[in-house]
DNA sequence: GTCTATACGCTGATAGAC
DNA sequence: GTCTATCAGCGTATAGAC
């Protein structure tokens, strides 16, 4: 008798993924994990042995696929455009159905990102490097302005992952659930032409 | 004898924003706020009564003086241009100076942003509106091109918190300190041109 | 008003039964 | 392999001395 492995671990992991993304590291209790898992609490330590092993566990599964739409959108083969688009689509809509992944990572990095201090230095620095190359060659193609590509990220990712991360103080505000919709039309609207009518003005006058 | 209560509550409330603005509320402790107070933890608990208590009142703190700069900039007596140069910058200064204070607040909201519910629905909806009518204003002058008011403030607010709630990772990315004028530049670029070079195409060709 | 000593609940972790 | 019962330690809070 008994829940067993195959379906306990998924199950705690899912959850756990939940509860420390809502209330951070410290702020997350094993018994509330458990019993969100409909399982004893020291089946927890069984499996996962401790509380910061459960933690790494789960953030390394979430960090797992956390690039895999940059690769896909941000590539020299496909226009700045098309590629912008679909990259800031796929980001907010990440935000939309994983809030709690992104949470998770967000808690990570307000207390220090010392768990994910390797992951940071290595792939992703490689990461933000190969897409730079990217971001040059649509600059060469005369198809956006040279952008300086690690900061140009951060702006992408801070605007992205602020739905998800921030979501309070966006229904707050909006007095309502956001609008992915006008999300992605303003972020696009900043990135492919700036809040300037320049533009407008020039090939209308 | 003993420090008296007009040394000890500033003091105590600066720390108190430092360490729950580098742990979040669970993860801060009484005992540490009063170590690094210099003072018997019971005299916290005399001054402010509860953890809560004196986490409340820090965010309050904090809270009062977090729109001037705002209001200082995105005003119609000013042109967008100026407006937004400044208030980027400020904001960014503030991420720089005062760091603890922003994570503070991404911690709260991160917890669901139950303590500033009230705030967040009163005042900080009125600011929307309010920074709402001069863009309009903007808008209308041809200054910038029409956007989604709150949605253009999450992006702004998104990529300046950003680079200090963040703060590991961009580090961790750039192998070394943010240089702030870069950040400056990316998120102005973006703001005021976009990353299309088309109106520079439109005017040279 | 300021500080020391202490109570007590909650949490992570484990020993050992089934 | 799964789960029940229990322990040890930390953290908030307070009673009471100075």
């Amino acid at each position: 008798m008994g829940i067993p492995r195959e379906i306990a671990v998924p199950r705690i992991m899912s959850e756990a993924e939940r509860i420390f993304g809502r209330h951070g590291f410290a702020g997350a209790s094993m018994v509330e994990i458990a019993r969100a898992s409909q399982l004893p609490k020291a089946n927890v330590h069984y499996y996962f042995g401790t509380k910061e092993a459960l933690y790494r566990a789960v953030l390394e599964n979430t960090l797992s696929g956390w690039l895999a739409d940059a690769r896909h959108w941000l590539s020299p083969h496909r226009t700045a455009s098309e590629g912008l688009r679909g990259y800031i689509a796929a980001k907010l809509a990440f935000s939309r159905d994983h809030a709690d992944a992104s949470k998770l990572f967000a808690h990570e990095i307000l207390r220090g990102g010392e768990h994910v201090h390797t992951y940071l230095t290595t792939t992703l620095r490689m990461h933000v490097d190969l897409i730079g190359e990217t971001l040059a060659i649509w600059a060469g193609r005369g198809e956006i302005r040279a952008v300086d590509p690690p900061y140009f990220m951060f702006s992408i990712w801070a605007m992205t992952q602020f739905y998800a991360d921030m979501n309070p103080q966006i229904t707050a505000v909006l007095n309502g659930e956001v609008d992915f919709d006008r999300a992605t039309g303003t972020i696009l609207g900043l990135l492919l032409h700036g809040e300037s009518p320049e533009r407008l003005d020039a090939t209308s006058k």
